[in-house]
DNA sequence: CGAACCATGTAACTAGTTACATGATTCG
DNA sequence: CGAATCATGTAACTAGTTACATGGTTCG
């Protein structure tokens, strides 16, 4: 897997200890990199100093001891390496696209239209973030980095308009036609009708 | 974690064995769904007819048996109360993310060019999966499930503009302004020149 | 008649999280 | 002076994959 290589990668930017790399992810996991804990972290960084991809250069500052880690010259292989194969199609994990395809008419709709205005939010809140980030007067951002950043903006750009119109639609009950060729809709309903029923008699 | 919901939630649509789950998750993990394999699957099948979730319906057709599982009162009550709580932010994996926030001016561009038409590729060929979908005449969409398949539609959609703005201007040199404050990019390109000439004297 | 598909299942492994332990420093 | 932050680390656990074993059926 190639957490070990995002491992290298964050410490190509500049040499970082194991509490500096999470602090990294911790804001950049705005639906852009993933996160990761320090239970993976540090045995981690550990295996890679073990295989010779990166050294340490103990630091005592401030009566605060900490281990930068730093690449290795073949840890700047194995990382540009990595970097010149194809990357793995992302994968998503979205919990509200599937629970809005699990929907039926006998749930409330207006609990999908508070999923869906608190996803809202939470967009805009990363929106927001990752609109300031190249210019934020702090973080490091390099010219590909600022072309990945533009991506996740359109990305999140393209959530909120959705939402907007996902509400409007479900609110106005003018939803898009499906394709029910069994009639599916109605078992479905007749399935979950049954079974409560059956429950309540119990 | 919400494995077991997405197990009811495939199973409210018509009772399935683990192959039928297995294989509906095949081409609609397609950015949407994430996958599962068999070594998941009925493990926690068993697991939820255990917790009384599920039942079997045993079935011998043609001289097949095959184990078709059907939600319970109560699996048909946890499906739901899954449905109504808030769903969790998604978390996204892009690879080509973290790659492209790592590009140099010491990489060969044309390769960084060469993934992102692959992945032009691989999206387009989900985009003509998507848009198919609600009318292809076999699958079954709710009117739900065409909203949210919608969603993944203007993402995809999102994406293939992105990637053509984002190859044009790597092929142009024209890319977008960072931010670098500390000259970190000097910076990382004297590490990594260093690291490479140590290596080679070795 | 062999390849592809239908169908179930497990053992060994890999990956990762949670929760805790520890201790120093900084800041309101 | 106590809370927040900096900093490292581990043990127990949860989750999930890969690869294999098994055996029947359908279709070219």
């Amino acid at each position: 897997m190639s957490v070990e290589h995002t491992l290298l990668a964050v410490l190509s930017y500049w040499p970082s200890t194991g509490y500096d790399i999470k602090s990294e992810f911790e804001h950049k996991a705005a639906s852009l990199y993933w996160g990761m804990s320090y239970g993976s972290i540090y045995p981690k960084l550990r295996k890679l100093e073990e295989e010779g991809f990166i050294f340490t250069l103990d630091q005592e500052e401030d009566g605060r001891r900490k281990k930068l880690y730093e690449l290795t010259p073949k840890g700047w292989e194995e990382l540009e390496n990595w970097l010149l194969i194809s990357p793995a199609y992302p994968v998503v994990k979205d919990e509200l696209f599937m629970k809005m395809s699990t929907w039926h008419d006998d749930l409330d709709s207006t609990i999908l239209i508070g999923h869906l205005r608190k996803r809202r939010g939470e967009t805009e809140d990363i929106l927001g973030f990752v609109k300031e980030w190249p210019s934020n007067g702090i973080s490091f951002v390099s010219k590909f980095s600022a072309l990945a950043i533009r991506f996740a903006e359109i990305r999140l750009e393209a959530e909120i308009k959705w939402i907007d119109e996902a509400i409007h639609v479900l609110q106005t009950n003018d939803l898009p036609e499906g394709q029910d060729l069994n009639g599916n809709v109605d078992k479905i309903l007749t399935r979950r009708r049954k079974a409560i029923k059956e429950n309540k008699e119990k």
